[in-house]
DNA sequence: TTAAAGTATGTCAAATCTGATATATATTCA
DNA sequence: TGAATATATATCAGATTTGACATACTTTAA
């Protein structure tokens, strides 16, 4: 159900709004969406800064171009631990992943 | 390897220091680590603060005491995602996770 | 003390996440 | 245009994480 409710998010495109005005999402559901969405959006301003490819940091985090995209889009299957790694492993610190949290 | 090296971590009790002192950890991994205890330590701190008992946050959570037990003590086998939802669950805001990570 | 309540640790099957592959779609630029 | 480069999506077997259980250890209070 709750994976459902993400894909469909996703599908609408994100556009305008938080995740809770758009469908009965739970403060719970919707913080860990919103989350999720700001680490992914972190990862992928980080590697556009850094000049790299998908491919190219597919390679540093030893994954593929396909995972890549899924972190930078928030995709359902993947876990902020491995968004939080890839971030680590662009050097990022953790009060800069703080402040990606906080906007 | 990495499991193991936090493993040992674990077993030595954490009491003097950052992790990177310790073994040879890359940047990284020490930052992914100390980002775990430090959440971690704010999942136990707020369960306290709210008078709950491991049992009664594992309902919450809908989990079981031992998990909320390894949550609490960054045990290896649990993932940021969990601890994080389960922050989420006692109605820490994205902000306060921030602030929890920034010390 | 000791019993009760609370917490920690080990194990495991089931659930979830992962890298990889294939392939589709989008962007860039000559 | 169109072909090269970049990104997105679907799928799946293998790896990791999960809740649950059993049991051990620790703390509390009488």
């Amino acid at each position: 159900m709750k994976k459902q409710k993400r894909k469909i998010l996703k599908n609408k495109g994100w556009n305008f709004g938080s995740a809770k005005e758009f469908l009965d999402l739970s403060d719970e559901e919707s913080a860990y969406i919103e989350l999720k969405i700001k680490l992914s959006a972190g990862l992928r301003k980080l590697r556009k800064e850094q000049k790299l490819t998908q491919v190219e940091l597919a390679k540093i985090i030893k994954s593929s171009q396909s995972r890549v995209a899924k972190l930078e889009t928030g995709d359902p299957s993947v876990s902020i631990d491995l968004i939080i790694r890839s971030l680590l492993a662009l050097g990022i610190t953790n009060k800069d992943i703080a402040r990606t949290i906080s906007y």
